[in-house]
DNA sequence: ACCGATCTCCTCCTCGCGGATGAGGCTCGC
DNA sequence: GCGAGCCTCATCCGCGAGGAGGAGATCGGT
């Protein structure tokens, strides 16, 4: 059972040199190419191949536009789809993620090693696996502080009403308001806002907002 | 030459298994292995193997803790320290996210094709690239909302220079730290800034902040 | 030549913010 | 019981922020 790949980048040397990597392997097939995000649809269709190798920017219509249109009709008529692996010249390039959101089930550097292209097809191919490049990391990093960040320490010396009303002004609301919904004068407020920035060593409120972010102290 | 793998993981059913993957191939080569993270230490300590493959549930020490260890005390010494490749039972688990920002190279699924696995290895070692699991497409759809939004159409009537202004606000700035680093006066800013407030429809820098961070308009 | 947009700068005015300081009431643990 | 910590509220004071309104300069397009 060999796996059908389909291969769409604008640029021809590219598109032979991956077809030669790819048929190199007697389980995988190259089933079509494609130079833009148009042709890329009408291939799928007509050929619906397992995997689609995908460029992010091309003429006509990019990778991460036609990644939501291909997965897209497929939903509509009840299918699954190809799996897309978005092919990326930088690392953490914003439209591969655009891309992996749409749908596409990993992205590939391009410049990664062959076999690696190879195991990545073979592997989302298999269904749940989905292959990243040394995005991951960064991603991770900078992604994620939203979650799990150490929690800066002075953080941890505010008290639970300081908390509070820092979490309200986090999300912009003025003294006077964080007052009204929280049922105590804004006297009081201003208080517990003074304290807050002197244990954080913040200058004001906007400072304080950045702090937040930063930090991933912000929920939503 | 050879790469250099260490096997770390309490089961020893399960390294027999990875060290049969690994020694198939061969420009890859199993120097020792370990059955919990104290081990792991000292193994590494002895072999100095390039890549080491991490479990993360161990009696003793677990992967994440022996992560940091190893690559704290490689950091201590200025030398790199060997690549980890963290093994993991789920899909995205939490102690493998953990393990990356120890400074864990990737992670990779226990059931994994095996070709993946090896791929992964040599990919890490090459340096740049960082293998993962299905897990990536749910960390991006978890981690990733804050940006790429469809950028506010507001925010496209915003003049040149009250971009650069809007920028530096967002980021904490005061009016005439503003006025400092963009060499104009403050009663300059000050304009700006209120045209950027009116367009936006916010009433004030604190909002701006806020609106900066939720549409992912900050940079860093 | 003219208009509109943009950038620059100014003054006057109001108001919210944040620091300093003090103080009363509450619930702990010692 | 008694201090420590926290929450509450108040007053005074200085300052930065932001709105209103005006003005000169430049530049591109009509």
């Amino acid at each position: 059972m060999t796996i059908r790949v389909a291969l769409v980048d604008d640029q021809q040397m590219f598109r032979r040199g991956v077809s030669m990597i790819v048929r190199s392997q007697p389980d995988l097939e190259v089933v079509g190419e494609a130079g833009d995000g148009e042709q890329a649809i009408a291939l799928v269709e007509r050929e619906s191949p397992d995997v689609v190798l995908m460029d992010v920017r091309m003429p006509v219509m990019d990778g991460v536009t036609a990644t939501q249109r291909i997965l897209g009709d497929a939903a509509a008529r009840g299918a699954t789809g190809p799996r897309i692996i978005v092919l990326t010249t930088f690392d953490l390039d914003a439209d591969a993620a655009a891309a992996i959101r749409a749908g596409a089930s990993g992205f590939v550097l391009k410049d990664a090693d062959p076999d690696f292209l190879i195991a990545a097809i073979r592997t989302v191919h298999a269904g749940t696996a989905v292959v990243a490049a040394s995005a991951t990391r960064a991603l991770l990093e900078r992604f994620e502080p939203t979650e799990r960040k150490p929690a800066p320490p002075e953080f941890d010396t505010l008290t639970g009403r300081e908390r509070d009303v820092f979490a309200l002004a986090a999300k912009g609301l003025s003294n006077s308001e964080i007052a009204r919904t929280e049922y105590v004068s804004e006297a009081t407020v201003k208080t517990h806002i003074s304290n807050v920035l002197t244990k954080l060593g913040l200058r004001d409120r906007v400072q304080l907002v950045v702090f937040a972010y930063e930090n991933g102290l912000v929920d939503r």
